[in-house]
Order: structure tokens, then C-alpha cells, then sequence
DNA sequence: GGTATCATGTAAATGGTTACATGATTAC
DNA sequence: GTAATCATGTAACCATTTACATGATACC
């Protein structure tokens, strides 16, 4: 055994939706979904050719214009079954959320370290641009407060906002406390 | 190529602080640098293999009682120009930080569906346990607020519990928001 | 004497990134 | 006509996880 196929789960709940492409999937890691996993077309293509032998997905062709061919992925009952089955799986274990920023700071062991400064500033454009980034999604996406038909997906970007909104405080104050 | 060897820079940095061995290497990711980056054993002691060779570190062997051998890495001049390097270089993109708990959660598309609660409840539990954790970790590290030696790890361990408090407090809100 | 921990490795399998490769369509 | 985007794939390489494997030492 080896690592967990997240990604196929990921897959399977997206074309839960509606049938979608290979392309269609690649994107969907541009937005959303990419604030949580991240996935390129090369690993996408073949593990929608993996799926469909396992009978989870079947597609169906279709043409654009002249020869443009697509393949346009649909869900199986066997997929649906495989889906729920983890969606019904608890979460037991947090895993290590992955910073590069954060490993570096760990090794600065002086206050007074002159790479300190310029690291912070620097992530917290970073994080206050990612944080923008998300608060206009969130308009664009979720502008009448009262009527949200995706749940889940209100809740994910809220949430990523709040996580945002803490990195850049936590910026901001270690920053000020190392320039008093 | 391919993935970039963040772990070679964790090593070095660990290494840079005091000579260890690769039992102390595994030990060190399951509390501090735990939260940011996970390795297991069997991925540290053919990287301790590799990086001797590349001349980044050397080892000096230990007895204990009778037999008992331990290898003690040192970092080299090269090894700390390559730390140096690294942390000198610039983190200017911020990569997605996996969490299966909110993958499964953007699926859940009708506020209405039951598994809704269960997750926040069961999810609400580990991150309390983890801050609870982290706090711990706190208190014991850094009894003293005036006197601070590791200060970029003082930072992250802040930084950690600021995350899991945000992380709390919006469960909650989705909690109460739920129920109400 | 037994259990937990110290200590170091290898093997197999899979996950994931980067690069290579090709061609069609749309909009300017 | 040309650039951006649509569309799908493969190849090579490296990272990471899980399991297999072995033996010593410390503590009760």
C-alpha cells in the first residue's frame, strides 16, 4: 500500500455535480477547490483513464467545431457508492499543513536577524493579496447572504477567508512588535 | 526534474543547530516542525545517506553499552551555504494547505444534510485537542515571554495556536449557526 | 523475564511535479 | 495571421507512505 488516492475523491465529487471534461477538472484547481488540493492536467488525464476501467466514470465524445474532440466524464453508481463511502468516512487525523515560510522562520533563531523583517513583509503581501483574492470570490459568488444553494462551498470560502484574515494579523503584529 | 527537496532544508537546519542522529531527526517531527512538515524514518536515513555523500554532512559513530551504534551527523561548509542559500531565497508563492476535512465539506451541497454536524462536531474535537496541544507546547517551551532564545520557533508555535484558535472559533460559529 | 524505547536500515508501491508533445478553435 | 485558449495526452523523475526487517538497551 502507499499514499491515498485523495484526488480521486475529489474527481468523483465533482463530476457528481454535472458530467465535466478532463480540462473542465484541471481548472477547477485554479479556484476553489485549489485553496485545499492542487492537481495538474497530467495527473488528471490519466487517472480519469484509471477510473473509467475501474467503472466509477464513463464519457461520452463530443466534437467542437470541425475535430476538436472532448471527453465529457459522467458519474457511475459505482462512483456514487465510492464517493459516499468517503464522504461517510470520518476524519480522523489532522495532517500537517505544509509551509515553506513557516519551515525558514523556525530556523531564524535571532530577533534581531535582518532577514527576519523582509520575510515577513513579503508573505504578508502574499497572504493580504490571497485574502482579497477570496473576498471577491466570495461577492462573486455568494452576493445574496440569504440564498446559498452550495453550502459546502460558502462554508470552505468563509473559512479560508478567517484563515486568511488570522495569517495577516499574526503578520502584522509579530511585524510591529519587531519594529517597536 | 521534479518535486523540490524540502526536506533536505529541514535536515540541514537541524543540523545546523547541533550535530544529531536520524532517530533524533524522526523524533523532532512528531512535536514542533510536526505542525508544518511530516517525514518518517525510512525517507530520513537514505536522505542522511544521500546529503553525506553530496558533502553536506558527515557522521561520527557512537557506541552505547556493548554494540549499540548511532551515527551522529555534522553539517559541512557546504551543508551551511545550502541552508543559507535557501533561506535566503524568497518564498514568493504560497502552496495549497491539504485538508480532507474540507474537500469532504465542499461537497456537502444542502445545509440541511445530516452528516453535516457529526464532521464539525467530530472535526471541532481535534482541532481543541491540537490547540489544547500547541498551548501545552507554549507554556512548556517558552515559559518566560522576556527572555526568548529560539524566536523563530517561538513565532511558528504562535503562529500554530493563532491558526487552531481560528480554526475553533469558526466550527463553532458553523456549529451554532447550524443548530440555531 | 518482558515491555517500551533506542537505533538503523531496505523494499514496494503510489502520489505528484515538471517537461515534452501535438493539434484545433476563437478572437483580435 | 497570430496569439490566447481549448483540449488531451505521455515520459521522466522524485517525494512520500506503508510495510518488512533486525537487533540492542533500559526499566520495571
Amino acid at each position: 500500500m502507499a499514499q491515498r488516492n485523495t484526488l480521486k475523491y475529489i474527481i468523483l465529487g465533482l463530476i457528481n455535480e454535472r458530467p465535466v471534461t478532463g480540462y473542465e477538472l484541471t481548472k477547477a484547481f485554479d479556484s476553489d477547490i485549489g485553496e485545499f488540493w492542487l492537481a495538474q492536467h497530467s495527473q488528471i488525464y490519466p487517472l480519469l483513464k484509471r477510473m473509467e476501467h475501474d467503472q466509477l466514470i464513463t464519457h461520452q465524445l463530443e466534437v467542437t467545431g470541425e475535430k476538436l474532440e472532448r471527453k465529457r466524464y459522467a458519474i457511475t453508481p459505482d462512483g456514487q457508492q465510492e464517493l459516499a463511502d468517503w464522504l461517510n468516512e470520518p476524519v480522523t487525523k489532522l495532517n500537517a499543513n505544509k509551509d515553506e515560510f513557516i519551515l525558514k522562520l523556525y530556523f531564524i533563531r535571532d530577533r534581531q536577524d535582518g532577514r527576519l523583517l523582509p520575510m515577513l513583509t513579503t508573505q504578508l503581501q502574499l497572504h493580504q493579496q490571497k485574502r482579497n483574492h477570496l473576498q471577491d470570490q466570495m461577492a462573486q459568488k455568494f452576493p445574496d447572504a440569504a440564498h446559498i444553494e452550495a453550502y459546502g462551498h460558502f462554508l470552505i470560502l468563509q473559512h479560508a477567508i478567517s484563515r486568511e484574515q488570522d495569517y495577516c494579523q499574526w503578520l502584522t503584529n509579530t511585524i510591529s512588535n519587531l519594529t517597536a
